[in-house]
RNA sequence: GCCGCUAUCGUCUAGAGGCCCAGGACACAGCCCUCUCAAGGCUGGAACACGGGUUCGAAUCCCGUUAGCGGUACCA
């Protein structure tokens, strides 16, 4: 076999879509585990819709996630020329011809059959118009599209992950390969350009299955040996229908807002209609690619679940070191309006990573820790303020009392520790009675990470002072 | 309507005739750990769409039904 050559093909009509992202991932997996070569080709040919803004935020959506292209872009619309020679190659060779029947013509001959409850085929035996006809419109100067002759025969080919898919040539219209003005229709320029760039693989959704019968008649007439085609299963929502805006985030970039890992997207896209075959969940990337292959590629569509996408998230925040974390959530920092000066984050990350799922929970908990006006009081914080009573601004008030004495030299977690604990059992608290409320003094909430690391990364003036506050009632919660 | 694709726990999936009265993960419930939460450990409920075949034996093969999805453009 040669060196396979894969390409992921989008349109720069809106954003790079999670279905659109898988596909281009699974094609990305595909190259690196066959050493093959990854081409990308922005098919924008349609020119009302194609935007570049769209374009740029289909790379920089692949580059957040990591799939790097080999080649490419190209872009679809600069080789008209080579699309149209190859129309009219068919042509000339008698698999296509002209049609003069207007678009008018068309929707009323659609109209009847409609009407008769009949299905409308476009036929060249039923619809090619008398030779005298024809001379007149040429004649008189009237454009034509061309067609491609549908030949009444199987067409059939071995799906990577469906098995064999068969079609007959007599279900297909005879189809438009070049528009009157001249420009290629869709699967004539996909199967032009495809030749072109030697593509080996065509990894595609599912909702190309209906064109490729076209694509491989086309190959036949040219005289090209066909690629090998793998319909990879659409994406679906919650409920079970086709994924879109009102499903929530669609958009890789949404994911990315939501503070969604690279890594970790990628390996819950790459698990959504893909196995490693085993138990694994947690696949490494290098594993992914080893392991990859068409053949183990579901066959029926997928309904995405960001519950297990953000379990997942955690999975890798947890794993990641602070280094690797400090950009990302200097990013989402910036996005919640926190400076962080120049004050060095990594400490707090690390004390409060193996809690969050998202990179924006992360940065939640650090703009409370480094800022006390980015404490958000909540819900149970106040339950518990008010469940305690008077004892918790007392029992604040002996913490304060107990920590105060801690040198700041001295202020660790270990020392601090022991000194909340000493307090405990000097005064007959349980430790929990003396913890939590420094916690919900410090973070306005109930969960955390362990008490004297949250002091020690708050600070030992901060800490002495939020508690305080809060002893006096005086911050509001 | 026609053509095509698909069908295992709520969701993602393992399973390619006996290893399966179906395994894992997320979610859910309980327990353990514990200053809280998360993580981790343990336990529990939860599925082979339906009907026919083939076979000594079927989640796995075949046929049909039903349902969902995709397509049916001078869109991509």
């Amino acid at each position: 076999m040669p060196t396979p050559r894969v390409r992921f093909a989008p349109s720069p009509t809106g954003y790079l879509h999670v279905g659109g992202a898988r596909t281009a991932l699974f094609n990305w997996l595909f190259a690196k585990h066959t050493g093959g070569t990854f081409v990308l080709r922005i098919e924008d040919t349609d020119k009302e819709r194609s935007t570049d803004a769209h374009t740029q935020v289909i790379l920089d959506g692949m580059t957040w996630l990591g799939i790097t292209w080999d080649e490419g872009p190209h872009f679809q619309g600069t080789y008209g020329d080579r699309h149209r020679a190859d129309a009219e190659r068919l042509l000339a060779a008698g698999h296509a011809y002209k049609d003069f029947v207007t678009p008018d013509e068309l929707d009323a001959a659609r109209a009847r059959a409609r009407k008769l409850g009949a299905t409308f085929r476009y036929r060249r035996a039923e619809m090619e118009l008398p030779t005298d006809e024809q001379a007149r419109r040429i004649s008189s100067g009237m454009p034509y599209a061309i067609r491609f002759a549908v030949p009444d025969e199987e067409i059939a080919w071995d799906d990577a992950v469906h098995g064999r898919i068969s079609w007959q040539g007599r279900d297909l219209d005879d189809f438009i390969i070049l528009r009157s003005d001249g420009s290629a229709i869709y699967n004539m320029a996909v199967v032009s350009d495809d030749i072109a760039m030697a593509i080996t693989h065509v990894i595609r959704g599912d909702d190309h299955i209906s064109n490729t019968p076209k694509q491989v008649a086309l190959y036949r007439a040219l005289g090209v040996a066909p690629p090998v085609f793998a319909h990879v299963p659409m994406i679906l929502g919650r409920d079970g229908k086709k994924l879109s805006k009102r499903h929530g985030a669609t958009a890789v970039g949404d994911y990315q807002d939501m503070g969604i890992m690279p890594a970790a997207m990628r390996n819950f896209l790459a698990l959504l209609g893909w196995s490693p075959g085993d138990n694994d969940e947690i696949v490494p990337e290098a594993d992914m690619i080893a392991r990859f292959s068409l053949e183990a590629i579901q066959k029926k569509a997928a309904v995405i679940d960001t519950t297990k996408l953000e379990w997942m998230n955690g999975q890798y925040l947890s794993r990641l070191s602070a280094d690797e974390l400090l950009a990302p959530v200097v990013r989402q920092l910036g996005v919640l309006g926190v400076d962080a000066g120049t004050r060095d984050l990594r400490p707090v990350i690390d004390a409060v990573k193996a809690r969050a799922r998202t990179v924006t929970h992360i940065a939640e908990q650090v703009a409370a820790r480094i800022d006390a006006s980015h404490v958000k009081p909540d819900e149970k914080g106040a339950v518990l303020i008010a469940k305690l009573g008077t004892s918790y601004s007392n029992n604040l008030l002996l913490a304060f009392n107990a920590t105060g004495r801690i040198a700041a030299a001295d202020w660790n977690a270990t020392t601090i520790e022991a000194t909340l604990r000493a307090l405990a059992d000097s005064s007959s608290l349980k430790l929990g009675d003396v913890m939590q409320p420094i916690r919900v003094a410090l973070t306005g909430g109930t969960v955390s990470e362990p008490v004297p690391e949250l002091l020690v990364v708050v600070g030992r003036e901060e800490s002495l002072g939020r508690m305080r506050r809060a002893a006096e009632g005086s911050t509001g919660y």
